[in-house]
This record gives C-alpha cells, sequence and structure tokens, in this order.
DNA sequence: CACGTTAATTCCACGATGCTGAATATTCAT
DNA sequence: ATGAATATTCAGCATCGTGGAATTAACGTG
C-alpha cells in the first residue's frame, strides 16, 4: 500500500464530501495530515489537474480531469445497474443462464450475469471474458459496430453470418463455440449505438435451433417492455 | 511534484483509455514503468477500490470509487456548462452583473459570473463566496434546502422573511449587505431540487425595489425559455 | 489603513518509503 | 502435460516524501 497515493486520494474524497472546494486547512485536519504534507499532496494534484485553483482564491477545488476516467467506471457501473431488471426479466421468462456483456479491449466482457439454478445449467459468472468472434454475443457486437469490426479480424466465413444477424437484430450459436452449449443474443441500443449485448445460454438439448427465432422475439419484447 | 502520486493516476487514465481493464502488463508498458512497480501501484489501487479485479480474472478493471469523486466534480463542471447560456440570457436582459452561484460547505461559491459593461456596476469572478445567511442568494438556498438550514444557524430575524422568498421564488436584497448594492436571486431546480442560483446584482439606485418583482419575474421567464 | 492573527507556502535534513532487479509462483495456451 | 508468458513476492538501496521550522501572504478587526 503506497502511502502517498492513498493519502492524495483520501484528499480527492474529502474535497468531493466538501462539497468540491475546500481550504489547505481544513482539509490537512480532516485527513490527519500535517499542513505542509497536505500542501504537498494537493499541489501535485494541481500540476497534474485533479485539483483547481479558481481566480486570486486560496482554497482548492476538485477539479474536472478525473471526469476523464469517471465516464468510463461511470458507464459500466450505472449500465449495469439499469440494465439489471431487464436480466432480471429475461431469466424469469426462460429460467436459463442469462448475461450481460459489453465489448472491452479486443474482447467481449461479461458485466452482470444470473446462473440458472437447473440441475444441469451453463456456468456464468460476471467478470469472465471471450473472444469477440468466437461467441454469439461478441458477433452481434461486430455485426452492429463498424469500427469493431474495422479493428478485429473477421474470417471470411464469418463475414455473411454477421450480415444475417444485422437483418434479424439477434446471433445464434448451436453447440459451435463449446460442446453442448446453445446461445442467443440480443443488442441494448442506445441513441442507434450497441452498448451492451444480453444473451441466453443453455444445453443444446434444451435450446434447439428451431426455437431460436422465438426465443430472440422473446428477448425483444422484454427489452422494449423496459425501455 | 509527487512520483507515486502521478503515476497511480496515471494508471486509472490508462485503465480508462483502455475501455475499463486492462493487464498488468500492457498496463506496464503503455505507463513506462516496470512490471513490479505498475503491480505495486495498481495493488495500492485495488486495496482502496479505485481498481477491482473480477472473479478469477488476473486484468485490472476500473472500480466504481472513483464516482465518489466525479459526482461532485461533474456536478460543477456540467452544471456551469450548461447553464452558461441561461447566464448569458439573463446579462443580455439585464445589462448588470450575474452571478451562477452553488452551495459548498457552509458557503455559497460563485460558478460563474458576467460582469457589466456599465461605467459604474458591481464587481463579479467566479470562485468568490459569500456567507450563507448574509446574501439573496445564499437565503435562496436556505428556504428552498431544508438539510442546509438545518445545519446554518438562521438568525430569527431572518426566518419569517425565508418563509417569503420559499413563497414568491425569489429573494432580494437592497443595500443590506453591501453598500449602495442592490441584488435579486431566482432558483435552478431539477426534479424538486435547487441545484443553483441566478443573481442579478446592481448599483441600489439603479435597481430599486420596486423594480425586483418585477426583474424576478423576469428571470423566471428566462429560466423557463431554456428548460 | 495599520495592526495582529491566522493561514499558506517554501526550505531543508532526516529517515522512512517506494523503486527496481532477481527469484518464484501462477496462469495460459497448446 | 509441458513450456512460455505473465503475475507476484522479496529485499537492498537510493530516492523520495515527510514534517519541523521559518517565511510570506491573506484575512479580519479595531
Amino acid at each position: 500500500m503506497i502511502q502517498s497515493v492513498s493519502r492524495a486520494l483520501h484528499l480527492l474524497e474529502i474535497l468531493a464530501r466538501s462539497g468540491g472546494s475546500a481550504r489547505l486547512k481544513e482539509i490537512s485536519e480532516t485527513a490527519v495530515l500535517t499542513v505542509p504534507t497536505t500542501h504537498n499532496l494537493l499541489n501535485t494534484l494541481v500540476a497534474l489537474g485533479y485539483v483547481r485553483r479558481r481566480g486570486g482564491d486560496t482554497r482548492y477545488h476538485l477539479g474536472d480531469r478525473i471526469l476523464n476516467i469517471a465516464r468510463v467506471a461511470g458507464n459500466d457501473a450505472q449500465l449495469r445497474e439499469r440494465l439489471r431488471p431487464v436480466l432480471e426479466a429475461m431469466y424469469e421468462a426462460t429460467s436459463e443462464t442469462v448475461f450481460l456483456a459489453v465489448p472491452s479491449g479486443d474482447d467481449i466482457y461479461f458485466l452482470d450475469a444470473i446462473e440458472s439454478h437447473q440441475l444441469l445449467h451453463v456456468a456464468g459468472q460476471p467478470g469472465e471474458r471471450v473472444s469477440m468472434t468466437g461467441s454469439a454475443i461478441g458477433q452481434l457486437f461486430l455485426a452492429h459496430n463498424a469500427s469493431l469490426r474495422a479493428r478485429t479480424y473477421v474470417p471470411p466465413d464469418i463475414q455473411h453470418e454477421l450480415d444475417r444477424i444485422a437483418r434479424d437484430g439477434y446471433a445464434t450459436d448451436h453447440e459451435q463455440v463449446f460442446a453442448g452449449i446453445s446461445a442467443v443474443a440480443v443488442p441494448w441500443i442506445e441513441d442507434g449505438e450497441m452498448l451492451a449485448g444480453f444473451g441466453v445460454a443453455a444445453p443444446g438439448n434444451r435450446l434447439t435451433p428451431d426455437r431460436f427465432p422465438k426465443l430472440a422475439a422473446e428477448m425483444h419484447n422484454i427489452i422494449s417492455s423496459h425501455r
């Protein structure tokens, strides 16, 4: 545990709790640090843009550079929270393992999941990752997002599958990726952009290809009713 | 400039730019730091909750503790930006010095201001502070916000003035606080909560008490038209 | 406006603290 | 299962951050 890092971040939280600004002495007292040490820490934060000083004011104010970081952290946290009810509805409707996934770097990241309670079920924990091309949900992202497609190598045989996905609005997988596992995925779209994908995964003998279109339609309905 | 603090915050930004998560090696390379140093910094951030590790994953993810800080920093920055046009409209309408103020700790903080160009005008710079009780805009906050009222000592003679303010939706000051200066303030309300206040301040002989109601109405109009 | 008081900033020397290279353990891919 | 890549632990040393003391600046008051 690096002392100065811990202290610096603590100072930022103190500033936040003071409504965005405070005096050096107040801060040092709240943090239980000597004034020069606090000064040193704060001025480092000022130099980096995380803290600002406005006008002739001697007070320290929270800067907005922290928003660079928060925008990304917040996106995921808020999205997970907002879409939790949708995920629960999908679980209610299917009794199978359901996922909420977002793109992260070059692959797919499971932001949230509810694991089926049936005797035979697909494992699913938030935090897992799968490749972009090798999963229904990943292909769904590729089909919807051109910039993602541009920086991912897409094998030719998948290409026309992506067209089908874009047309129908859902992606499927029948025991292609993992033996015995079928999956259907539908997109969550805001302002024309696919921000996340929902997936249902089940044993291949329970979730047969003939049920794909109906299940996808059902998932679309659940999404519509939660908008 | 404290090295470890600078480095730690840099790592957070790298994580943000990587879409919220990345591997230790990637991070260390991007940051141009040795792997153990990066490891040490990241694990400090993990211990503090600014970075998380999910599931059995060896990757590092942005945590949501940063949102504690960002919520406050973002509030101010976004509010100022969003309400700038309203402030400008008020300046257009009055040609007097206009303020945008928010509560900060136990007093009022001027988030933004446009100073009048008239020969005789009230000075106004963003970053200045006034006490909660001793200003029209402060009383406006006290009248609208019970929790603010609870933690501020309000002299009895001001008490019934607060009732009037709550009823009429504006606060005034005619040469009470600063000699020769009159002011009118109206609230900016979102979701039933007063987030900020707008103030117009002018020499007492230009802005006489008989003009208060009309000016307040005009300010209310400008606010309505910018919703 | 000058004075006294309080807060903020600079400086420096000491000593703890965090950095790095090397070794070990773990994870991942095949 | 095996090897390669990645992550974690460790410890010695140099560095960096800390806090006391002194200086300067801001603030409030009579």
